[in-house]
DNA sequence: ATAATTCGGATAGTTATTGTCCTAATATAA
DNA sequence: TTATATTAGGACAATAACTATCCGAATTAT
């Protein structure tokens, strides 16, 4: 039980756009290359945060990317959701196996707090709080000395 | 991102233990029969339950398994822990991909307080809570329908 | 001894994740 | 209008993880 490693590639991405330039549009392989991700997963990555409404992109000549949002409005649980999507953690009423227990199951409803519980946490940080204990340390962090305008 | 039906077998299985006489010792082939589930993997999972000490297993004729600890005492985390492991819900460092934040990372400090905040909730179900609540709906519940020993 | 049972390893099947590639759609600029 | 740059989206391949099965070894009761 894992996130997946798209969410940490959403994240580091995300990351990297917050540090432009408010309005600067970024091209995917600058991205991919700045973070050291495989571009062509990133892509679809990052279709999934465009989908969310996390980031607006551009097509054509002079596209790319830049964040829909503000950083302060932008939640790690907002990110892990546009990834990950809403499946519940326990979902014993699913595809997987007819559960003897119908739709009031005892075990279900204690993994739904405890899921409420693990998102109201991720609910908590935004990207604003992110970059800005990042930059704290940037000195320790070879991949964010990329240039940040002011 | 979901629990695996390891834990799902796990749960059904405990809770089936749970409802025998206590001391009473099951056969493997009669929790699979019981709860419907396949015999041969709910030996894998009744495994990782003996190794995490929350049932004992007996080998040889008239041998099987019986609740290590009251049912009580074992929580929906003990169970998830015993069948998932304890591999953290974000891992960058780990053998997946090199994080150039280094172990003071704040993401995995993000997602550390998160995962907490989730075994938290799943440490204050226990089994004979589910139990309980199980019994009061059991008219509802095929699976359920077994001699319970008073 | 024999029968009953779990243990552990090997392995196969299935599903999910990760990654790549190609074409279409779109936008800019000459 | 044409050429170029770029994302969108579908198809697909590779890899990894999960689920399931089987078999022989170890253990225990009779």
């Amino acid at each position: 039980m894992q996130f997946s490693i798209g969410c940490e590639y959403a994240i580091h991405g995300l990351l990297y756009l917050a540090m432009q330039r408010p309005d600067e549009v970024v091209l995917l392989t600058d991205v991919a290359k700045a973070q050291n991700l495989p571009v062509s997963y990133l892509a679809k990555v990052f279709q999934l945060l465009a989908k969310a409404g996390l980031v607006k992109s551009f097509r054509g000549a002079h596209g790319g990317y830049m964040l829909a949002q503000t950083p302060d409005q932008i939640t790690l649980r907002d990110v892990t959701q546009a990834i990950e999507g809403t499946t519940p953690l326990y979902s014993p009423l699913s595809s997987r196996r007819e559960c003897g227990l119908a739709a009031d199951c005892v075990i279900k409803e204690a993994f739904t707090r405890a899921e409420k519980s693990l998102f109201s946490e991720l609910e908590k940080v935004t990207l604003k709080e992110m970059m800005d204990q990042a930059i704290r340390m940037r000195s320790r962090m070879k991949w964010l000395q990329v240039p940040v305008a002011g």
